[in-house]
DNA sequence: CTGGGTGCAAAGTATTTGCATGAAC
DNA sequence: GTTCATGCAAATACTTTGCACCCAG
């Protein structure tokens, strides 16, 4: 049994061939928009439906398996759930970085100042990537 | 001429009455979704299309005018441009409250460490609101 | 076996576009 | 008067659903 079967089954996913293809997917990419998704998935099942695309990535989403990201201005990309990071993004070249940042005093203040109980923070930061700043 | 006209115009829009109910109505309510400003111009203009809030949505967000905020596990809103902040949305109620939070420490840190010229920073804090909290 | 996943087609929802008319400046 | 906004209808894009068949466990 690899490891993708595995990381399915411990979120109560069966694994099939489908949806072991979206995991090494996504992990190899990082991050994918649907359309992205499906265009890598067509090459190794010629026949796949973006239906079931759309359906595995909702009950992948639901059963916390992956991770939708939200960012400005761009569609929503993919990527397989992980320890809690942030993200930076190229608004030139569109790459996607994943990059760890502590929030915790910031989450703490923001909590004391709006009297809400956080639980989670979600930090896109947007702008130049070192290769497109010297363009 | 009134505030809303001269805000639209400052950022080279025509003040047209469609333009200025929705300038009134983001400013009223705070954030809204498309759906729910559809909802509440119709009651000023009751033929309004909504390809023209679509339209305007389009224009004003690209003049800058109004912004876009994304938001977890729900459907975009839309608040008038204003000075930079963040914000708290409540996952029950659906709530959402603007937050200044001072970035700059942890923008700075996440430009260094990945190599991006930074220039924007989206934070959204997701919990219960006081409110929610007690049921 | 049995429950759930797949692909296809169709339906549903969201958003954009083209065009004739009308209003802002 | 000229430019651009509006409303309508149609087109396009995006996402979900229903169903017959098939596969993972």
């Amino acid at each position: 049994m690899n490891n993708y079967t595995r990381m399915l089954r411990e979120h109560h996913l069966k694994a099939t061939p489908q949806r072991l293809e979206i995991a090494n997917a996504l992990d190899c990419n990082g991050h994918m928009t649907i359309e992205k998704l499906y265009e890598v998935m067509l090459q190794k099942f010629n026949s796949i439906s973006l239906a079931t695309i759309y359906k595995n990535i909702n009950i992948m989403i639901e059963n916390a398996f992956i991770q939708e990201v939200k960012i400005p201005n761009e569609k929503s990309v993919y990527e397989l759930s992980k320890e809690r990071h942030s993200h930076v993004v190229c608004t030139k070249c569109n790459a996607i970085k994943d990059i760890m940042l502590d929030l915790s005093q910031t989450t703490q203040l923001a909590s004391q100042v709006s009297h809400f109980k956080i639980d989670k923070a979600d930090l896109v930061l947007s702008g130049l990537c070192q290769k497109c700043q010297q363009l």
